[in-house]
DNA sequence: ACGGTAAAGTGGTAAGACCAATTTATCGGC
DNA sequence: GCCGATAAATTGGTCTTACCACTTTACCGT
């Protein structure tokens, strides 16, 4: 029955890879079910220890979880264990803000890029979509009502462009930095968005950002996000100032650390 | 008879964690042989598929292999194992590789030019002995004898660029990826250093790129590291060819699974 | 309409059997 | 007596079946 399918190596080796490649390959996507072992050994043609077996090796990895009665489930190894180090580091450092977003505007433009020549026509739908939202959104202005949403509809934006470079690593890493980025987004915005020119600055750039990757001008994509990276890294830099001379004017008795140490 | 040992937890995971214990203790020593299946799943009261499952765990860390027939061993985690999540992706995905040159490509090239920009003397200094370590061992040509002594150099001359770009995600991540990268250099310039005129190509291309980084001509640096990386990956891929083409004409009987079933 | 209880679903564990590779022991020839 | 080949025992690899524990769902009674 089995026989001739795979000899040499071990099976439970060969079925975890098998997941694993699911996974990487989007088929698995983080957070979602595995259909029960029970039909997905029958699938793969495989008793049910085997691919237990399979299963609590990824689940050892870090790549899935389960819980008895409840069923099997993807986290995500790539966004959390692989950049892991420096997501805390990152955390722990703000003075690395700058560091990370000179890292996410070479990052995200080359992404950006990439999308232009290799989106597929399922990808230009998300990443048009994503556009939308973040158009629609934005359209309402400034407004503390909806901000949180624009700041995530911003995120879902810039990922939908990475994930059409179809090249995990820009996938995995933006999305990665993106769970850090998020709440610096959110201080850094809280400013800007109160000044209407460069509310209207910001649109214009996605925009242009959106017309670069459909029109597939990966020049154009990529000259847009750097500038809209620039804009952003700007803008925090204005409002980090800001915030200085504001926390200076109010200073109350909190220190601010310095710095800490070096790595190694 | 198993009802209050352990309640909460997998029982895959206490015994794993049991078996890790031994090895951690001094008990089991690296090399050492476990006892078989069938009598260690006996002493811990556990079915063997359990203990199976275990087992697969610390094999999948590496802490354990196991030959059919054979026994199973423990291996020497500090020397062997200490494997690195994405090393094993990379090393399990060779389909990955593409991915990641592309995105080494992008991101030491970008590092190149950021370090003849803010480059100090002192990282102009250490990039310059890198070079010349290179360089010193590349003139001896493609000698198997210097070979690890080759790439090893080869790779703290693109380590050193990075560290001068003065960004420590550049540094980190390009650290990180050189591990994973290692070996793989290690399979691919074992057919590359055969070819003459591409050793000499590669020489050319790495003075290129100290030049360009010394005169702080960051486009030269930029594009001469993206030149390199672009070498580099085709002829991987040419070597790749070439030891499909070598094991296909090797091929004895040994059958290899071309495909399972599609997913979906 | 609500809440509780039973049934179905799903992961967790166990037991026994057989297969394939390896190791070991035995036997025959030199 | 020593060496090599063959057979037996050992051992990991896999499959089947069964049962248990926890979760989820659906049904039924209040």
């Amino acid at each position: 029955m089995n026989t001739g399918k795979i000899a040499v190596q071990r099976l439970s080796d060969t079925i975890a890879h098998e997941l694993e490649r699911r996974i990487l390959e989007g088929a698995l996507k983080p957070g979602d079910r595995l259909q029960p072992e029970r039909e997905l050994s029958v699938e793969l043609g495989v008793s049910r220890p085997s691919l237990r077996e399979a299963i609590q090796k990824l689940v050892s990895k870090g790549l899935l979880h389960s819980r008895q009665g409840g069923g099997t489930y993807v986290t995500d190894q790539l966004d959390a264990g692989f950049t892991d180090p420096w997501q805390q580091m990152l955390r722990q450092h703000p003075n690395l803000q700058s560091d990370m977003l000179e890292f996410r505007a070479m990052l995200e433009s080359e992404a950006a890029a990439l999308a232009a020549r290799r989106a597929t026509d399922a990808d230009m739908q998300r990443i048009g979509d994503a556009y939308a939202r973040v158009e629609a959104l934005f359209a309402e202005g400034p407004s503390a009502a909806v901000f949180e949403e624009q700041v995530v509809a911003d995120l879902a934006f810039h990922q939908a462009i990475a994930e059409a470079a179809h090249n995990v690593m820009f996938g995995h890493l933006t999305a990665s930095l993106f769970r850090v980025t998020h709440d610096h987004i959110d201080r850094n915005l809280r400013h800007l968005r109160r000044l209407e020119e460069d509310w209207q600055e910001l649109r214009a750039q996605h925009a242009a950002i959106w017309e670069g990757v459909r029109t597939r001008n990966a020049a154009a994509a990529q000259s847009a996000v750097r500038r809209h990276m620039d804009f952003v890294q700007e803008s925090m830099l204005a409002s980090a100032r800001h915030e200085e001379r504001e926390s200076r004017a109010v200073l109350t008795r909190k220190l601010k650390k310095p710095e800490a140490q070096s790595a190694e």
